[in-house]
DNA sequence: ATGCATGAGCG
DNA sequence: GCTCATGCATA
């Protein structure tokens, strides 16, 4: 009937006030057998890699700070106490901004100056050093189609504080958010990852500590990235861009695949949406998800490809739902505010959160959400790349 | 394909 | 409170 699954979790709160600081925590990799990788020694980036069976205790390295260290994340928080005036400037911009479009002959509220969203993909300019960290400790949980969906709290305007947040603007913040638009780069490489799945229990993991970053053993020069372990980003890239192409090869939609997956009877693996398959196939999720759920689609692949060449139809799940939750949009005008903000604060505190909600008249809950959703866009997959 | 949301864990 | 994985609803 319902069984709660226990995600993986990380999460480490920085205390960030200041850059990056590194922060380790014990991270589990898992996979002891799953991405073998036969690693083609392609590699157009120095891909250092140790052998696939690292055991070996680490404190792994924190992901998340060195995500952070090569994001183009501009250090927001040295502002620290200034992050008032600084609101205020964001305001004043995106008044500014939204005054210039809402006043001048109403035209299409489409035309934001920038887009903080993952919109870069594998955009190889940074020679950051990624990362992989790889804490990848199978966060593979089955959704058990259980969802309750109670609403949360609303929000109280009595009076309007008219904190801190306006002001005049000074000068622009210079968001500073690279663009790219390049997509999947392919490189049709002939992957045969032995790679099998075979257990992923979601209670118990078997992690091993994840390996160390920096103490090159042997490597006559690692290049600014040096995947570790298991998965690096290249490869996930290339199973993801061969997995949807043999996928609608085999006529199935991402649905689809999402349902079958329970019929895979892989421990601790329930099925997906259309929306998580859609999102490894594109990429657009953290490295960590990326490389958890590979081996079960990969699982899955080469079930379908057997299963197809049998003529057999494997009877997928087709879920009846049923249910309606209203998905509340945010105007553009709002949105632009939003952004401006999170360019220069992507971590308000509560207080900046009410304040902007209320400025913006949108539930303070919304507006807190719209943070969390933005920050986890940046941490996508596609930016992090080495390479 | 993506925006907004929920919920599990961890502080 | 946050992060992270994931999903429903939607453009």
């Amino acid at each position: 009937m319902m069984m709660m699954s226990l995600n993986s979790k990380q999460a480490f709160a920085m205390p960030h006030t200041s850059l990056a600081e590194a922060k380790y925590s014990s991270l589990h990799s898992s996979s002891s057998s799953s991405t073998l990788t036969s690693n083609a020694p392609s590699s157009s980036c120095s891909s250092s890699r140790h052998s696939s069976t690292i055991s070996s205790s680490g404190g792994g390295g924190s992901s998340e700070a060195m995500r952070r260290a090569c994001l183009p994340t501009p250090p927001s928080n040295i502002f620290g106490g200034l992050d008032e005036s600084l609101l205020a400037r964001a305001e004043a911009l995106a008044a500014v901004d939204i005054v210039s479009q809402t006043k001048s002959h109403h035209h299409p509220p489409h035309h934001s100056p920038f887009k903080p969203d993952a919109t870069y993909h594998t955009m190889n300019t940074l020679p950051c050093t990624s990362s992989s960290s790889s804490s990848s400790s199978v966060p593979i949980s089955h959704p058990s189609a259980l969802a309750s969906h109670h609403h949360h709290h609303h929000h109280h305007h009595h009076h309007q504080p008219h904190q801190a947040l306006e002001g005049d603007l000074l000068d622009h913040i210079t968001p500073g958010l690279a663009l790219a638009g390049a997509m999947a780069g392919p490189d049709g490489s002939v992957v045969s990852t032995p790679a099998h799945p075979a257990h992923m229990a979601g209670m118990n993991h078997m992690h091993q500590a994840a390996i160390n970053m920096a103490h090159a053993h042997g490597l006559p020069s690692h290049m600014g990235c040096m995947s570790d372990v298991d998965a690096d980003p290249r490869d996930l890239e290339a199973f993801a861009e061969r997995f949807k192409q043999r996928r609608i090869k085999l006529g199935v939609t991402q649905a689809d695949v999402g349902s079958a997956l329970a019929n895979l009877k892989i421990p601790g693996v329930g099925s997906l949406s259309q929306s998580t398959i859609c999102r490894f196939e594109s990429l657009t999720l953290s490295h960590n998800n990326m490389i958890a759920l590979k081996p079960i689609l990969q699982a899955w692949l080469e079930e379908a490809e057997k299963s197809h060449r049998e003529k057999l139809n494997k009877p997928e799940l087709f879920n009846g739902a049923e249910k309606k939750r209203k998905r509340t949009s945010i105007a553009a005008p709002e949105k632009r505010s939003l952004e401006a903000y999170f360019a220069i604060q992507p971590r308000p505190s509560s207080e900046k959160i009410a304040a902007i909600a209320e400025k913006l008249d949108l539930k303070k809950n919304v507006v807190r959400v719209w943070f969390c959703n933005q920050r986890q866009k940046q941490k996508r997959m596609k930016y992090s790349a080495c390479v």
